[in-house]
DNA sequence: CTGAAAGCGCTTACAG
DNA sequence: CTGAAAGCGCTTACAG
């Protein structure tokens, strides 16, 4: 199987290498009858360009590089869904990383994205750190942030609002008669999904029920184990809560676990409200009432925004907020 | 920002370009005074060489393609996963194709890839038809099959052995005392996961039970929805089950959707059995008893196959079985 | 150990 | 409309 190039192809149609080249980007610009001799002979040949050559000369390779934390997160795969759906219909094609929060995987991976030539990066759900910051200047590649954002740093970014969405969530859960709520929150350190929900959930509490509501709360890292454990400490802690808000799906099913091996009943003593609306929610026993985030959404505009950057296009909104939107299901009930 | 090359590095270090070229591909080549001054001024100007170029040499890439139905699939994220991790450790990237089992996306994917000059494809989860082989020999890239196989064409692939791994699962289910037993299956034509579970279920019941259990199965897409549809046609049909296998953990979780909405507790009266093991089921409520596929060394696996192919090591195994391996949890009861 | 030159497979002014 | 030539950024024999 040898490879044919243009210039066999130019050969068995007696063409220049120049006029095999115009064939495949202005066809227009060619005679006919050439043209269509050349068509046949790629076809014959089997020709295929080859996109490292075309892509040294246009510096530009069509592939965009996309930094995750782990695929196998349901919520990030479906953010990639989006991404590459949308990269597919713009002729692009996606690199795909997992970082797990490395930050050395991540020095290491830009490097190759770099030297791969990709025309930009997509970087997902992780908060830019200074170092990452001077890492994209000086790589001088297109940077966009995909459920994650940055208030020091000037880099497009698409997300949800999180604290609004946390307070809509709390709002709801008093909405529905609920007074003693409680809270499973992600870590406060973490800037992008942790301390927003939780701010969130207090605004609500303060305005709308004049509470303080700090010690109503549990951390976590969004795992089920995590919520299952935060449950726990708080069941122990505030026996005579009603609702619970879960910065996780995930967490939340964690609790609804813990709940019932004590034997409380979801929603039945206590509600239990989610955040993400991965697929999960809506197969469980109760299906989980629940903040959806546009996971689809967040990478396909995502990969919109890098698309005007690369066609240099005016600048739209820098900082990006998708609709939330809440799930009622049956995991929370009027009380 | 412009581009640094080679030629930069040159001029600033006195060298030629050669001797550059050497100081990244063969540093004990050069004279160690030359070889420090490249390095320093490659870090300088920060230089990162271009892989297009050196690819167009090489011939080589350093990124496999991979072929999937969808990410969005616990299923699919898991094995992909383990490439990537996989590939990591080799040097390569992974540039992501979601096909939706649609021919025509396929035959583009492959077409961009072999353009993009991939080293290799690995695909996954999806049968491979006549015309699909049929282009995977014209485009003269070696192939690696996850999660599927062919029996037709010598394509190297990494699977479970589905039929034995059904018939495993039934025979422990009639291990537990169970003798009346249904099964949700998945459709025959897909010659990789239904038919395979399907006989290998049948022949469970055949040989254990002397039973043909033909009229004890349902058909679905291995979707909740199909899970849950198939289930309440079976109870209708065949109410005095005591136990169902399910070809896949969502369908599962269907099937026990729909009996709980029915008042018919699992385990209590009905027993399920998953497959898969995708992480959801250990989060169920009841936890879900399950055939766990290796879904990350599959991953991990078809690219170590693929990474023999390319170092153009000796012949393995063709058609590589991973072990499967019976979950026990609580969604089945003894008899 | 080091440099000049050719070549990897394409595209794009430049002439004609 | 078409071809020859230069160039994209690298590597690799080939001399020295």
């Amino acid at each position: 199987m040898e490879k044919v190039t243009m210039k066999d192809v130019s050969r068995q149609a007696g063409v220049s290498m120049s006029t095999v080249s115009r064939v495949l980007n202005s066809p227009e610009s060619v005679n006919r009858e050439k043209r269509e001799k050349v068509l046949n002979v790629i076809k014959e040949l089997k020709y295929h360009p080859n996109a490292l050559a075309r892509g040294l000369v246009y510096k530009r390779t069509n592939s965009l590089g996309v930094l995750i934390p782990d695929v196998s997160n349901a919520y990030v795969a479906e953010v990639i869904r989006g991404m590459e759906d949308t990269a597919l219909h713009f002729g692009y094609n996606l690199i795909l990383c997992n970082t797990d929060l490395d930050q050395e995987k991540m020095v290491k991976y830009l490097q190759v994205l770099k030297e791969k030539q990709v025309d930009g990066i997509v970087f997902t759900s992780e908060p830019v750190t200074s170092e990452l910051n001077e890492l994209f200047e000086q790589l001088g590649l297109p940077v966009v942030l995909a459920s994650t954002q940055s208030l020091e740093y000037n880099l497009p970014s698409v997300k949800v609002d999180d604290e609004k969405a946390a307070y809509d969530a709390a709002t709801y859960l008093i909405g529905k008669g609920h007074r003693k709520i409680g809270m499973i929150s992600g870590p406060t350190f973490d800037i992008i999904s942790g301390a927003t929900r939780y701010y969130g959930f207090q605004r609500a509490m303060k305005e709308k029920l004049q509470i303080n509501a700090e010690n109503m709360v549990e951390f976590g890292s969004y795992r089920f184990e995590d919520g299952y454990n935060a449950m726990k400490k708080l069941l122990k802690r505030k026996p005579d809560m009603t609702a619970v808000f879960s910065a996780s799906d995930e967490m939340a099913v964690g609790a609804i676990t813990y709940l019932h091996e004590e034997g409380i009943s979801v929603p039945g003593d206590i509600s239990i409200m989610g955040y993400d609306n991965t697929k999960f929610a809506s197969m469980y026993i109760p299906k989980l009432t629940t903040v959806a985030q546009p996971m689809y959404e967040i990478g396909k505009t995502a990969v919109e925004k890098m698309m005007e950057q690369l066609e240099g296009k005016e600048e739209t909104t820098l900082r990006s907020y998708l609709a939330h939107q809440i799930i009622e299901r049956d995991s929370v009930r009027e009380r």
